[in-house]
DNA sequence: AATTTCATGTAATTCGTTACATGATTCC
DNA sequence: GGAATCATGTAACGAATTACATGAAATT
């Protein structure tokens, strides 16, 4: 049972789901696909992987070229033969029940789901989720914003005078930085319904598709000159 | 000695250095002063005054009413006689090494000096800073932020055609974020260099004053459309 | 041959929270 | 007189890090 880690687990299993890997470039993937929001190191994967596994939710397999990851795998015993590329040393693969442990996880939507910790990590495995929760999580990181605001607003207004320049630009840029997420949960929001009312009524419950995310236009700019490398 | 957190201990320190105050309160001035950017619970809070109490950085004192607090106040013994306000518990004050520690804490720059977690609080005691300290603070997080945008950068650049369009979003808007904050950096960068060249070459080494920030028009938006509230 | 990167792990420690326990004071 | 908020603490736990320890494979 052991409640190891919320976070950690979620994104291990939901990196697993897309392919098999061992921990050091599950650990990479964890460090960039996720990005800013969050880092781990190996102090907490592997006894993080080490649980997971006791919990019937991966099984440890050994190596396959780790190009190989996508392909069929029935469980190689490898023996240290001829193999193509360089060898992996524990590969770990989702059982079905770790699926559905995953499964479980992503239609969770207790409100930590929006907290600063667990959003990013909620929001990177939207391609996996369905759309209502999509709404939901987005809604409910909207609105705790919100009323984060509101208290800056409200404790700005009793203390405006008492604080110096630099506290106040501090709070200043935090507001800014606040509200400047809440203008972006109002764009993806919107393009979520944009993307329901395309689709006809029809049923389907679990229904995974992106309803088309509000293209922007230069990636965060082309960076033509990528001169400062180390 | 006993090594007790850095954040936690610097804050309480500058919050104290500027009035004494018992340990309710400096608790929610940490939660606004310091604004988004850290919440402290009494459990640290309590702990942290202890230690620094036996440190001989802080004394504790009785009462006084809270209104009283910058008054002379030469240790007052209550004995639960008549007093104008609400009588406070425990007030907690600077001791001179007290001070001595906040003003070395305030001139260290050590790399963790601009690291998220240090960053802001150290931002917050600004008006408490020499210039010089201010400045390689200032470059040295722009230039932290730099160097993970160069990172972010070069994993996108990588790995683009892999990500679905969600995770592909999240790391436009956080490779965005982060640009907004090297904006900002930026002039406030600027806007000490201009309040350096303002003063002439003249001596002092530890002189405190602004160099004036860039002022902002609308603080954060007088917000006319409350509608999406809660 | 030496260095870097890949790869896996453990033990101790750090920093902080939650839940609990307690009680005075103020507001309605 | 009952609820809210002020006020102070403690014990148990949580989540993750750092520093350490080890070694194989690839690059230069």
């Amino acid at each position: 049972m052991s409640r190891r880690s919320g976070v950690l687990e979620f994104a291990v299993l939901g990196l697993l789901r897309e392919s098999p890997m061992h921990g050091y470039e599950l650990r990479k993937r964890l460090n960039t696909s996720l990005g800013v929001f969050r880092a781990f190191s190996y102090g907490s994967l592997y006894p993080c992987l080490k649980t997971l596994v006791t919990n019937g939710w991966l099984i440890e397999e050994s190596t396959g070229t780790a190009e190989d990851a996508t392909a069929p795998a029935g469980r190689v015993v490898p023996s240290s033969s001829a193999l193509g590329g360089r060898r992996a040393k524990i590969v770990y693969r989702l059982t079905p029940e770790g699926k559905e442990r995953f499964e479980e996880l992503l239609s969770h939507t207790g409100p930590d789901a929006w907290e600063d910790e667990h959003f990013g990590v909620r929001f990177a495995f939207f391609g996996q989720t369905s759309r209502d929760v999509r709404m939901r999580v987005l809604e409910g990181r909207r609105s705790r914003l919100e009323e984060r605001l509101e208290k800056m607003r409200a404790s700005l207004a009793r203390t405006r005078e008492r604080l110096d320049d630099y506290t106040l630009e501090l709070q200043r840029h935090g507001m800014e930085s606040v509200e400047r997420e809440v203008r972006w949960l109002n764009e993806l929001i919107e393009s979520e319904r944009a993307g329901r009312e395309q689709r006809r009524p029809a049923e389907q419950d679990t229904s995974h598709d992106t309803g088309g995310l509000p293209r922007h236009r230069g990636s965060t700019r082309p960076d033509p000159s990528d001169d400062t490398a180390k």
